[in-house]
DNA sequence: ATAAACCCGAGTAATTTACTATGGATTCAA
DNA sequence: TTGAATCCATAGTAAATTACTCGGGTTTAT
């Protein structure tokens, strides 16, 4: 019932894409420091992320990524579904494909993965970046030049 | 966010210990046969139910395993975190010990993987074998004899 | 021209997963 | 009292997954 790092790491990404939203691109060595991230690995997932139109990039000097849209209409599920694939506990209740039941048609135990795919896919749907953002301003009052902002 | 198979079957098995509620032991094989699950494996996950305190055995011929208590006082969420640990999307953001961030004592990330976390508990500790057993009821009436009852 | 950036595919060590194998200890029943 | 049916425990292991690293390329501002 784990996250892979993938999930983990692209949404400190995004959140810290979202932070910057509106100004320059932000070069990716840049956001690997900030949140303490491998830069190789981050630009794995950056690719994953861009290839699903949720940033755009800029090639060259002076480039780097930002959102491709406001943040306010990316949600939480978005990035996680492009990081990790369809919100599925098991197989059997895939939300985009999901397997044959080997055995029957009707079971008991696939009702309750069901009820907890849909409330994880609830609560990541829920959230966007801008509500994180939101967030952010109300604990860390003062934002980006008053320290760093960790995101665990 | 997948379960492994070690929750996927323990919860199969605990579902058909729960529909044999009250009567002799079921021994393994046929629980393994009926869920069509690997007999030595399933040995393993019970064994970890047994230390859990979640069910009972009884050693020699004729013997098995049943629940330690009624179907209705075993939330499925006992069932997972014996078999598959601390709910925690995240470490830090574990049940019983969460992990420290390495970076900062706040952050948003953190937040949005604690409310996954409650969410997936929410619903893991509002079911019982017990509701379990009622909507296979309400889906199979006819119960025991009318033919297989797979559950995923 | 140069350096700063993104882009891409392959490789890989460590870990986890999902089992299998083997042998023992207990208990019922004939 | 013997044999079969059970549970119990530990160790081994092949395959898959994870979390990266490596080594190149290509684009673009200055």
């Amino acid at each position: 019932m784990r996250l892979s790092t993938r999930g983990h790491y692209g949404l400190k990404a995004m959140f810290d894409l979202a932070q910057h939203y509106g100004a320059a691109p932000v070069p990716l060595k840049l956001i690997a420091e900030r949140q303490s991230l491998s830069e190789h690995y981050l630009e794995q997932l950056l690719g994953a992320l861009r290839k699903a139109g949720l940033v755009k990039s800029v090639r060259g000097a002076q480039g780097g990524y930002m959102l491709a849209r406001e943040p306010d209409r990316i949600k939480v599920g978005d990035v996680i579904r492009v990081l990790e694939g369809p919100i599925a506990p098991v197989d059997c209740v895939n939300e985009t494909n999901p397997a044959e039941c080997d055995q029957f048609e009707c079971c008991v135990t696939r009702t309750v993965w069901a009820k907890v795919r849909d409330s994880i896919a609830g609560v990541l749907d829920s959230i966007s970046l801008g509500d994180m953002c939101r967030d952010a301003r109300q604990i860390h009052p003062g934002g980006e030049g008053s320290g760093p902002s960790g995101t665990s």
